[in-house]
DNA sequence: TTGAAAGCGATACCAG
DNA sequence: CTGGTATCGCTTTCAA
């Protein structure tokens, strides 16, 4: 590279005027010079420090200072310095997400801002395992919640970086970690059980063939299973021709009712029941799940499981308890709610 | 500082056994102890510099201590150093989001990250204006997707702590920064448009009392304004009983068709409408939008307008040519492609 | 080929 | 009450 030829004595008395404009942001240098003051002085002041007073005329150039040159602390400095972060990392969703997660999760990013945590969101996609843990360590939040998909190696990396709460969010506990357990079996066993006091004892369960569901739509058919009922598993694509498909072969074993894995599945189900000419519930009893509102706009209206998940809030006061005062042991958690919400359609 | 004496010699065979148990994460100066190499040499060797050749032995040994002892790099002091950033901040979404957006947020995430960019969700629930992008600046990102409601004062924070792109996103440009617009007149406008074709002079046009969701509403209903078709709001809520009392003002008024914003209002609406005895589409036609799965379903089959957004893949591309290649003015893009689906309501 | 050392920006000691 | 200054972990000249 070649040297340029630096005249060092000519700087121009002004604070910034002409020369090379502020490519980069001020810094607490900046507004140190600006205010007359030290650096030291200008953090007392941005940050109230009461360890230490400083005279209101000080502060107030401090503060005058700060908001002309439009002075932002630079997060990165600052938790270099404190030694660790007030992040909390947490996978973004990967699959469609339905509006029950999805509100969930702007309450609980909203908690959490309420107790000063920063909330981020990291995309999940794209690395597995133990290098998507590698890249969240990096930002050394102060608590993950950790993907079904993470495993305890994973786990050690984010706990080893100084994670004071790794918790994982799946259907079981990974050992070593927190584990707030959303267990989807619950759904089917809820369901099932409905069925089974309506004098099913064999039931068919549509088992969604689209991408990631299997991930709840597995547990929901162990659940049906373990209340006893014989399951036959129907696998289904979204679309009217494969749904009808799957009524001629309910029709064909004489299944006489359906767990249709959710509200949206039994839509789908229901029409083409009816394309077919089975009644329901007489012919077909139907139940779906989440208790979307279109349940209630389908005729019969659709016997569903609804699904309730802990408020955002209550959810945010345990990652701070966690990581304010670690307890010895992991802490385990069912987060899923499942509760049968009788209509017309089983 | 007190000099430890040290005894060079004495160190234990093992790995990491007695003394204070390591707390916090390891450092790349304990890699270099423990590979017996500086810390600059670690560096060399973990990010693979070019300008500088390291033995193969020395290489290995590198590698090996930091595999060891779990070591994984600070983003926060990397990047202090680096004078900048690779993360890419955009809003989390605050309204319940359809799958459409959802889908395309992984899609962008995953390709931005093809890019070696961090893509990272903030949630802006909770703060407003100025102070969210405050929030935002102090991450120091390379590039922000900026959601509609910040202002020219908050694209300006963000661009002088050094953000090289800033993109709004929302139905019109901000004045200095990039825009993505999606302009949701669009939608109003393909639906009316078609109804027009069809006779339909005077339309009614649901309103959904749901909040957040205006932000869309109003821009299709000033779409649908524009092309000449006498618009009348209908505020609803989304339940049953609200939408029962809809369709008596619809009668009242006489109209001869409905944009019902999208497919779900479009099913509460057909409901109440059926329900009260009113033909579709002889009646009263119906446009919906979104083009959910859920429209085929519906009898008749539910006409509606299909929304597609740009891919992830190609959107990563222009914020990566933004931040590498800065233009002289802003880049201004449409985003929001509306074209008809043609069934039976309609 | 490797090591010593400067410095990124903010904070918290300890003197003055 | 305020100012120097060491420090956090990492990268990158510059010297050896």
């Amino acid at each position: 590279m070649v040297e340029k030829p630096q005249i060092p004595s000519q700087q121009p008395a002004s604070a910034e005027p002409p020369g090379p404009p502020r490519s980069s942001a001020p810094t607490s240098a900046d507004v140190a010079r600006q205010a007359g003051v030290s650096r030291a002085t200008v953090s007392y002041v941005l940050n109230n420090t009461s360890a230490v007073r400083i005279s209101e005329p000080t502060r107030r150039r401090v503060h005058e200072a700060a908001r002309e040159l439009g002075y932002v602390p630079h997060a990165a400095a600052r938790s270099l310095r404190a030694g660790h972060t007030r992040i909390v990392l947490m996978p973004a969703p990967d699959v469609p997400v339905g509006t029950l997660y999805s509100g969930f999760l702007n309450e609980f990013q909203w908690a959490l801002s309420r107790f000063d945590y920063t909330a981020v969101q990291y995309g999940s996609v794209g690395v597995g395992g133990d290098d998507a843990a590698r890249a969240w360590a990096e930002l050394r939040p102060v608590a993950v919640l950790a993907p079904a998909g993470m495993g305890r190696r994973g786990i050690g990396i984010l706990q080893r970086s100084g994670a004071r709460a790794v918790i994982t969010l799946g259907a079981e506990p990974v050992e070593g970690a927190h584990a707030l357990i959303a267990d989807h079996r619950a759904v089917g066993r809820v369901a099932a059980h409905h069925l089974r006091e309506r004098g099913h004892r064999r039931i068919g369960v549509l088992m969604p063939r689209e991408e990631g569901l299997d991930a709840f739509a597995v547990p929901r058919l162990a659940g049906v299973r373990e209340t006893g009922v014989e399951a036959v598993a129907l696998p289904v694509a979204y679309d009217e021709e494969n749904a009808a498909q799957v009524v001629a072969h309910i029709r064909e074993l004489g299944l006489s009712a359906v767990f249709a894995y959710n509200d949206e599945y039994a839509m789908l189900l229901m029409r083409a029941l009816q394309d077919a000419g089975v009644a329901i519930p007489d012919d077909v009893a139907v139940v779906g799940a989440d208790d979307l509102m279109l349940g209630r706009l389908l005729r019969p209206r659709l016997t569903t499981v609804r699904l309730a998940l802990p408020s955002g809030q209550e959810l945010a006061e345990f990652v701070d308890r966690l990581v304010r005062t670690p307890p010895a042991g992991p802490e385990i958690r069912d987060v899923l709610d499942a509760s049968l919400v009788r209509r017309e359609s089983a």
